[in-house]
DNA sequence: GTCGTTGCAAAGCGTTTGCAACTAT
DNA sequence: ATAGTTGCAAACGCTTTGCAACGAC
């Protein structure tokens, strides 16, 4: 499935309040969906289904890749995931609710998530620019950082 | 290759002046290239590899996908071209410098081509809020156009 | 004649899917 | 007991690449 389009956010702080979220949709709370969702209330950010199926480096058991994607996408069906597309690389994951969008810098690779306000004045901004009512949740906001532009150290490309 | 890292754009506003462009850099202009190069010019907005090899639906002779690819990069390179990525489907491709960017409508599907004064107003305000100098030419701007928006007709996710 | 470029085919990567075995409910 | 879910493997769509033949300069 892997929507384009944006489900409602089901911001969940705790995994136990989402495997509660998942029960009262009538899923199951399999093992392996348990992993998938501890992986993402485990790393800083967005992670890969390759990281997630890695067990992210050690810290969690192993598990198959497939079902990996299969949880990915049920858990964004459900509305407790978003993925986001950084650069040409796999999609990567996070939890849907922590965060109002991303900004990435091509310069030094850098991601960065937008809170609420920097997220609102942007969208403000852009819907008077365009009319359109934006969100960066599926496709970062692309540019070069602040740090960077002031001649900061520049990765190459 | 297939650069995340923006080329500086080259506008070429005829087939011959991109040509032109291509000699001044030592880089031949062989039949397979020249046809990418008219498929671009055709076409109205950004189209994928695979509708280039495939002749724009019988506009033009069809050609090999791998040789597409691998002068869509080059051009690219040389700044001629750029490409966009909207939605999960295949890149898509358009002639640099004949916009400042993308914005898509993931109600209705539809794409449309940010001016420069637009982009320059979403690009101001961005540096605004995140101090991020932003582009919209890989990424589209994503959300719901104001047609959509004031109860027009939607698609179905 | 030289060397960039082509066409073809094979491989690559990220992701999806069919299916029999399994397991949460 | 009944479905939803798993693990595996095969297939998928998009893109890249190796290589011998070709063609622009």
């Amino acid at each position: 499935m892997t929507a384009t389009f944006a489900r409602p956010p089901l911001a969940a702080a705790t995994p136990t309040a989402a495997v509660g979220a998942l029960r009262a949709r009538g899923l199951r709370v399999s093992a392996a969906r348990r992993l998938v969702l501890e992986a993402l209330y485990t790393s800083e950010g967005p992670v890969s289904a390759e990281d997630i199926a890695g067990g992210l480096r050690g810290q969690l058991p192993p598990s198959d890749l497939g079902s990996v994607y299969r949880n990915l996408d049920t858990l964004e069906t459900v509305g407790l995931v978003q993925h986001v597309h950084m650069g040409h690389g796999p999609g990567l994951y996070a939890l849907a609710g922590r965060h109002r969008g991303w900004a990435v810098c091509e310069a030094c690779g850098s991601c960065v998530t937008l809170d609420a306000a920097v997220a609102a004045e942007v969208r403000d901004a852009v819907e008077r620019a365009t009319g359109f009512d934006a969100h960066f949740s599926h496709f970062p906001i692309v540019g070069v950082c602040a740090g960077c532009r002031h001649g900061g150290i520049h990765a190459h490309p």
